[in-house]
DNA sequence: TTGTATGCGTTATCAC
DNA sequence: GTGATAACGCATACAA
C-alpha cells in the first residue's frame, strides 16, 4: 500500500502532522520505515537513505527536511535490512570460556571498549570449556558477523572453515603452533623464562611449580618457559605439580611439592595468580613460612587482589589494554581489506610487578642494603 | 539470474555437484542462499526454507535430500534476512558499565549463559559512566534486539521510549524508585540493615561506613539501610565517607572515620568488599588493630578474594545467579507475551557470610563458648 | 506436502 | 542532487 506508484498530494502528506502519521504507522502494527519519512518529508525514499550514509550528496534543505521527519517520527534505519545488502552487520563476535571473565575481566571489557571504538557492536559467545567453540561455530555464521575474535583454542579445521567463509578471525591469547591464523598475544613461554631467570640469579636452586590446567596453553606456556630456562642454567629439576587454577589448588599445590621433596623448595612459581595467592596464604598463615625470607612465591597475571597490601604478590602483567587495541586493529584492518591481510602474529612482552613475596635478588647484593 | 522463472532443467541441476555449484558461487562472489540449495537439491525455495524451520511440515524424502545439498553447499540461513521477516532478531542488548565488570564478573557470564540457553544472543554494550546508557541507545534501535538487559540506571525518558518502541526492558541491579519497569535486584538497602542488626546486636555501638560512589545506586542503597537501621535502634549516628569502591578507598575512608571520631569505631561498614579489604588490611598491617577483637569490618559482594584464607571477610553475597535467571525468564516472557506482560520487580535477599572479620555475637554469648 | 508469489527495509545503480 | 527500480536472503499466505 505504502509503496503505491500514485502517492496521496505530497503537499496534504508533507502537512500531515509526523504524530498523527506514526499513530497510523502503529496502528497497522507497521514499523516506521524510510518510506514513512520521505512520505513526511515529501522526498523520496533513497534521498532518506542517502541522509542517514554519512558521505552521501544531499542538498541541505532536503537533508534538514528529512531528519525533522525522522526525528518526529522515531526513526531509526534497520541494520538488518541494510546488512542483507552491503553485506556489512557492523558487529563482531567475541568468543570467551566462561572463565576468562572471572580470571581476567579486564579483557573482554578492554576489547569491547576497542571494538566499540571503531564502529562494531560485540556479538559476545561465552562458552563453557574451551572446547566447545565448534557449538557456537553455528551462531557465528547465521549472525553475519564481519569477523571473530576468539579466545580459545581453534582446530585447523576450525580456521580453515574461517578461511573458507571469507571471515576474518583473531586469536587472542592461544598460541596455536604452526597455524598461519592472525592472533594477538602475551609471550607466556617468554614470561615463565624471565621469571626462572630473575629467581634463579637471586640463588633460588631448588624450584616447585605449580602448573595450571592443560586446556588454556597458558598455564602449559608459562610452565615450559620456566622449565626450560631452569634447565639451560643446570639447576636441579624443579618439583611440577598440578592444579585448577583456583585458590586452593595453590594451597594443595605447595603441600604436595613439599611433601614430595621432604624439605621446602627455595621458590615457587605458580600458574596464575589466584593459586600464587592460595599458596601464599598457606605458607604463611597455616606453615608459618617466612615468605620470601625462607621461599620465595611468585605468579602470573598480575590482577587486582595481588597488588594488595596483604598480598604485595611477585607477578608478571599481560599489556591487556595494548592487547585488545592490537586485536582489534588487526580485526578491522582484515575486514577492510577484505581478505587480501596476510596472517600476522602479534606477540606483547610480559611485564615484572616485582612485589614482596619473592627475593629477586642475591642475599647480600647491594641492592638490598639501597 | 537465479530467480529466473525458467530454471535449467531440474535433473541437470540436481545432478550436479555440490562442490561445482559452490565454487560457482563463489567466482560470483555470492553467498549460498536458500535458492541455491533448492536448485541443487531440486525442490523450491520455500521448500528449503521449512526444512530449517523447526515445526514446519516437510516429508522426510524432501528433508533428506534438503539437508545434503545444504551441507555440501555450506549452507547456513541468513539471521539477517530471517529477522527481517520474522521481526525476531533472537538477539538482546545486555549493557553494563565497565565496573560492573571487574567488580562483579560473574554478572555478565551467568546473565550470558542463561540468555544463551534461552536461544538468545547477547550483544554486549559495555559503558564506561553508567550515566552513558542515552549514547548506546541509538545502537539499540538500530540492531532490532528482541529486548534489553541493562545494569545502569535507566531515565524515565528512557523507560518511556522503550515502551514506545515496544522493546522489552528489564533493569538489572538498580533500583528506579517509583517506576514501572520491570527489574531484577538484589535487596541492598536490606543488606544495609541486616548487617546494621547483626553488628547492633553483638555490641557494636560505634559505627563508621565507608560509603561508595552515588552514580551505583546499590552503594546509596546499602549505606542508607544501615544508617536507618543504627538510628531505629537508638546508636549513636555513624560517621560515614565517602568512597570510589576501589581498595584505595577503603583505608583511606578508615583513616577518615578514626579522624574525625577521634578514637577507634567499634564496626566499619564499607560499601563493597574491594573497599573492605583495603580498609581491614590499613587495619591489621599498618595500624595494628585487632580485627575483629576491638573492631569489626564487613563488606558486600562476597567476591572470591573475600573468602580467601587471609581475608575471610564477613559480607554479603548476592545471589547472581538466581538473579540472572530471573532476568533472562523475565525478558524472555516479555518477548514471548509480545508486550502484554505487567510490569514486576522481583527482589531477591542477600545472604550473610559471617566470615573472621566481624563479631556477630555479644561478647560472652554462649555461641562464642562451642 | 509442495510450489508460486509477495514482502520485509534497506542500499546501489542508473537515468534524469 | 534527485527519483525510479532492482537487488539482498528469507518466511509466509495461498493455491495446487
Amino acid at each position: 500500500m505504502r509503496k503505491t506508484k500514485t502517492p496521496p498530494p505530497a503537499e496534504n502528506v508533507a502537512v500531515a502532522r509526523a504524530a498523527e502519521y506514526k499513530a497510523a504507522v502503529v496502528r497497522e502494527n507497521r514499523r516506521v520505515t524510510s518510506y514513512d519519512v520521505a512520505l513526511v518529508a515529501g522526498v523520496s525514499q533513497s534521498a532518506v537513505s542517502r541522509c542517514f550514509k554519512p558521505g552521501a550528496s544531499v542538498s541541505p534543505a532536503t537533508y534538514a527536511r528529512v531528519m525533522k521527519a525522522a526525528a518526529g517520527l522515531d526513526y531509526i534505519p534497520n541494520a538488518a535490512a541494510r546488512s542483507l545488502i552491503t553485506r556489512r552487520s557492523n558487529m563482531v563476535a567475541v568468543v570467551m570460556p566462561h572463565f576468562a571473565n572471572v580470571y581476567s575481566p579486564e579483557a573482554l571489557a578492554e576489547l569491547s571498549q576497542q571494538l566499540t571504538r571503531r564502529g562494531k557492536r560485540v556479538l559476545l559467545f561465552t562458552i563453557q570449556q574451551e572446547s566447545d567453540v565448534e557449538h557456537i561455530l553455528g551462531d557465528i555464521w547465521q549472525y553475519q558477523v564481519d569477523g571473530a575474535i576468539i579466545a580459545a583454542p581453534v582446530s585447523d579445521e576450525q580456521v580453515q572453515e574461517f578461511e573458507r567463509r571469507g571471515l576474518p578471525l583473531v586469536v587472542f591469547n592461544r598460541n596455536l603452533r604452526g597455524r598461519t591464523v592472525n592472533s594477538v598475544l602475551c609471550d607466556h613461554y617468554e614470561a615463565g623464562r624471565m621469571l626462572a631467570t630473575r629467581l634463579a640469579a637471586a640463588g633460588h636452586r631448588q624450584f616447585g611449580i605449580v602448573a595450571g590446567p592443560d586446556a588454556p596453553t597458558v598455564a602449559a606456556e608459562r610452565r615450559m618457559g620456566a622449565c626450560d630456562r631452569l634447565q639451560e642454567l643446570g639447576l636441579p629439576p624443579p618439583v611440577v605439580v598440578g592444579g585448577q587454577f583456583d585458590y586452593a589448588s595453590g594451597a594443595q599445590g605447595l603441600r604436595e611439592i613439599i611433601e614430595r621433596l621432604g624439605h621446602l623448595p627455595d621458590a615457587v612459581i605458580c600458574g596464575n595468580d589466584v593459586m600464587a595467592l592460595g599458596c601464599l596464604d598457606l605458607a604463611r598463615h597455616e606453615l608459618g613460612i617466612d615468605v620470601p625470607g625462607t621461599m620465595s612465591i611468585a605468579g602470573f597475571d598480575a590482577i587486582e587482589p595481588a597488588s594488595w597490601l596483604s598480598c604485595n604478590l611477585t607477578t608478571l602483567r599481560q599489556p591487556m589494554h595494548k592487547m585488545a587495541l592490537a586485536a582489534a586493529d588487526l580485526l578491522t584492518s582484515m575486514i577492510e581489506s577484505h581478505g587480501s591481510h596476510l596472517a600476522e602474529k602479534r606477540t606483547f612482552a610480559p611485564q615484572l610487578v616485582e612485589g614482596a613475596t619473592a627475593r629477586l635478588s642475591p642475599i647480600g647484593d647491594a641492592s638490598l642494603a639501597a
